[in-house]
DNA sequence: AAGTGGTCTAGACCACGCT
DNA sequence: GCGTGGTCTAGACCACTTC
């Protein structure tokens, strides 16, 4: 509620998901807007720069803002988002079971695999997802004890990240991706119903806080018809 | 060459990409960066802003900006990256075969299909990627006629996105993209060396040019071992 | 309290599209 | 030529981290 730009931003992005104002025509000029809004030409430029970023609109100099179709609000699956909300947001049946949850020194091993410090402890959690009635998603995670302290299964069976951004008020900040697809493990074939596929997706990701510190290592391993990854890319 | 803040921005990343700024330092602060470039500090804020957005630094207020460690950030395979530039960057022997080239008009199953209008003349083109000596991807293109006139199969054989930019002198700016994993198709099994795979890895785009008028859509088809989808994601 | 980044302003000039 | 967005400035005040 504090920042001018922000409010600006949401105002106008409410509009353009209402179809107040429609796809395909012009925003008023910067000008007329830091008229309607009493704010500066600036102010407006930086409403409308998150607007760009997130794809309501396009600018085109000398021309003006061209609303742009809402796009389908897609998630990608895994990452940044929780697996809770995604679920939720998905209408979709979801289940979670906690298989592994221990305490774990980082040896050699892990060392190479994951971004963590040799002899930190992390917290080792294997998860796997039931989505309507199927065990579809294995994640495995590794979690910096020194960042989050106190963790347990009970909240493991729940979300990690809201107990990480509620309880402990950590802000994460930013994620490393990479997607691959791989031969099934046999910890794969061991949780997942994987009848009758040959591979599995394989999302590793490297998760970090506000500070810039690494918190966690995720793979979350996926039976591929369950795999689904949406992207809205700008050029740069 | 123009923009004072892209030199900024430039010279920076230079910096941080070659190790002359190390991961993990601060920079100097906007006020002692406005002094040494000579500008004002919104103009080295704007510099700070694209480094922040392309996962080169972190800001922390009150604090400073720290340098990330920008060595595992690798580009996205297919999509608003052509081909030819990623298989140079990648350093492998790439070759391109155009097995189909046509002039096409839309039908009701392309309609639903892609997202051109009606009865819309598009160019339709198959072409098969040969990295180090396999056939592992299927490119299938749909290019707006009235948008990009004058295609031809020659251009094709080499970057149609260096034709689109170089010669025609439009700007490609924003794209939507889709990830599925899928059974091969009768055309994948005719087209791509699959001895042994079951799966195809399809990443499905919809380009569009500055204006926000969609030219291209494009269905990449990967042999699954051959493809990998590396991202760096901020959470919003 | 000092130093950092975050927001906001009012104004200037430039580059581009349109007619 | 006029209206649009793009760049840049010099300065103000606020919020946060650190000492």
């Amino acid at each position: 509620m504090n920042n001018k730009f922000i409010r600006i931003y949401e105002d106008i992005a409410a509009d353009i998901r209402t179809g107040e104002i429609e796809a395909g025509t012009l925003l008023p000029s910067e000008l007329d807007l830091s008229e309607q809004y009493q704010t500066s030409r600036e102010t407006i430029r930086k409403a409308l720069k998150m607007l760009y970023e997130e794809g309501y609109i396009q600018k085109i100099q000398g021309k003006g803002s061209i609303v742009l179709d809402i796009r389908k609000i897609d998630f990608p699956i895994s990452g940044l988002v929780s697996f809770k909300e995604l679920a939720q947001k998905m209408g979709h049946r979801a289940k979670t079971y906690v298989n592994v949850f221990e305490d774990r020194e980082v040896d050699q091993n892990l060392f190479k695999q994951i971004g963590f410090a040799l002899n930190e402890n992390v917290w080792e959690i294997v998860r796997v997802r039931n989505v309507d009635g199927e065990h579809v998603i294995l994640d495995k995670d590794y979690i910096s004890q020194k960042l989050v302290p106190g963790l347990s299964k009970e909240i493991c069976n729940n979300s990690i990240y809201e107990y990480i951004e509620g309880e402990l008020g950590l802000a994460i900040s930013f994620a490393k991706k990479e997607i691959l697809v791989e031969e099934p493990t046999e910890e794969d074939r061991k949780w997942l119903d994987l009848d009758g596929f040959h591979n599995v997706v394989v999302v590793r990701s490297q998760v970090y806080l506000e500070d810039a510190s690494p918190f966690q290592y995720t793979e979350s391993r996926h039976r591929p018809d369950k795999f689904k990854f949406v992207d809205f890319a700008r050029r740069r």
